[in-house]
DNA sequence: TTTTGAGTTGTTCGA
DNA sequence: GTCGAACAACTCAAA
């Protein structure tokens, strides 16, 4: 009996374009699929609350598919620096398989595995999975790593096309059913990573399914409805205009080269009306997420600390009252209000609205970047370590390749400009459903007939503005300034 | 080494 | 209503 190979998932919650999964088949030996259930011990940041939910039935459906595949997945407990090598020496691996993470406390982990299974003469050989262009492979002339998107992204396009995804493996030799039962594996219910009282996902059941399968059905889609236009009509959040891929990419459901060449295939089969620039628009937004982990991978505290030193010193408030109504979709402004609630309701945001909410916590509310990464950290389910801290510190204006500092966003006007009908804010905020698109951005403007013909009482049904932009505009100036380069 | 052009996503004001 | 200019000055990347 050749000994056993294995694959050892964590990000990557797909058979195709999956190089460890593909490498560990081609040998046509026994393989056996493991999931470490993450543990504070290991030093990794725990998921949030909405990851959670979607991690479960990830899992659930990876099983599924592995499992009619022919290798059942085994869940293990963390922490993975014991559980990894000690399961690997138990059913006497040859070799552990895995697709590569690119956080520093995920690449220490991997290291000292690596360490330790070749302590126990066992192998241990990593894949990527999750990236077009792995951080250390995009450098600009000098040598050096780029910090500023568009360098980056031209000399990643430099580089040529990503390579081709390979395909599913038609069929995997596992273990018995009967030994895998005594190795120790934990049933996904009992992880404990559904919410129990209340059961507050019934918003995110309705809105994703989760799994290799879904992100597929996802991405034909969107290719099919989504992606002609999707240049300028992705700042709508009125419409479906997005290809709402991030949790499945978040969850390795899917990957990037995946995405990369169906919509590259659909726009050359002619199966798509969208565009050359559409097309290029979209794998620049694929591009963003490679920019966020090479900045992750070359500053490992990218969500916690400011990537400018100078914003260290910036002004910011204690404003519990103002983060809270933040949270609950209760400030008073429309757009930022129909923001939070898509995100409580649904575990996602519409990235336009990303901005504008962010936007405000910061430049209106003056509230440290810091608390708003964590919250979208908790309820977001494509949460994703190197994407939320790059953006949040983009918006901020402490991050590399900062927006320059008079770009403050007018709640208002972004809220006309973006969603011209109010559609967006009338989905999630029902309070204002009867308010006509002439001041649904801005209902305390409204005159009084309008406002009772609508049903509303500003204050009682909902709430007025907590803060008055144009003075929270001048206020965030004068911080910014405070902190400007070369202040002696 | 020095220089030069560029840098995701905006707002306001005045003509 | 529309349009262009002004709004700090800096850092990055490449020539």
């Amino acid at each position: 009996m050749p000994r056993p190979v294995v694959v050892w998932f964590r990000d990557d919650l797909r058979l195709a374009d999956n190089p460890a999964l593909s490498a560990a088949a081609a040998t046509g030996g026994p393989v056996i699929s493991v999931y470490v259930h993450e543990h504070r011990q290991d030093g990794t940041r725990p998921m949030g609350a909405a990851s959670r939910w979607w991690l479960h039935h990830s899992l659930t459906s990876l099983s599924r598919d592995l499992s009619r595949l022919g290798a059942p997945l085994l869940v293990l407990r963390g922490p993975a620096a014991i559980a990894v090598p000690e399961f690997a020496a138990k059913v006497s691996a040859s070799l552990v398989r895995w697709n590569r993470r690119y956080g520093l406390a995920e690449r220490e982990l991997d290291a000292d595995i690596k360490t330790e299974l070749r302590k126990r003469d066992i192998a241990a050989e990593s894949h990527n999975a999750a990236l077009l262009h792995e951080p250390w492979t995009v450098k600009g002339k000098t040598g050096a790593p780029l910090k500023v998107f568009s360098p980056f992204w031209r000399a990643a396009l430099a580089g040529g096309e990503p390579p081709a995804p390979v395909p599913a493996p038609s069929r995997l030799t596992g273990l018995a059913p009967s030994s895998l039962a005594d190795l120790g594996g934990v049933a996904i219910e009992d992880l404990g990573l559904l919410p129990t009282g209340p059961d507050w996902s019934g918003g995110l059941a309705e809105a994703w399914t989760p799994g290799e399968a879904g992100a597929q059905a996802r991405l034909a889609a969107f290719l099919d409805d989504g992606f002609k236009g999707y240049g300028a009509l992705r700042d709508r959040p009125d419409l479906a205009s997005t290809s709402a891929l991030s949790p499945h990419l978040r969850f390795g459901e899917i990957g990037p080269r995946q995405v990369w060449h169906a919509a590259a295939f659909a726009v050359a089969q002619g199966r798509t009306k969208a565009s050359a620039s559409d097309l290029a628009k979209f794998q620049s937004e694929v591009g963003w997420r490679e920019f966020s982990y090479h900045l992750l991978f070359y500053h490992p505290d990218l969500a916690t600390v400011n990537f400018q030193p100078r914003f260290d010193a910036f002004p910011w408030r204690s404003d519990p009252a103002g983060l809270t109504a933040w949270q609950k979709g209760l400030t008073g402004y429309p757009i930022v209000d129909a923001g939070m609630r898509q995100l409580w309701q649904t575990g996602w945001m519409h990235n336009r609205v990303r901005m504008i909410v962010a936007s405000f916590l910061i430049k209106d509310l003056l509230v440290d970047w810091r608390q708003g990464e964590e919250w979208f950290w908790d309820t977001l389910v494509d949460a994703d370590p190197a994407n939320n801290a790059a953006s949040w510190q983009w918006v901020a204006g402490s991050g590399a390749d900062a927006a320059p500092y008079f770009r403050i966003f007018n709640p208002i006007s972004q809220g006309e400009k973006f969603d011209p009908q109010g559609d967006y804010v009338r989905r999630f905020v029902p309070e204002l459903a009867g308010v006509p698109a002439e001041w649904i951005h801005k209902p305390w403007e409204a005159p009084p007939a309008v406002l009772s013909a609508a049903g509303l009482r500003l204050g009682q049904g909902y709430p007025r503005p907590i803060v008055d932009h144009a003075m929270a505009r001048n206020r965030a100036l004068g911080a910014i300034e405070s902190v400007k380069p070369n202040v002696n």
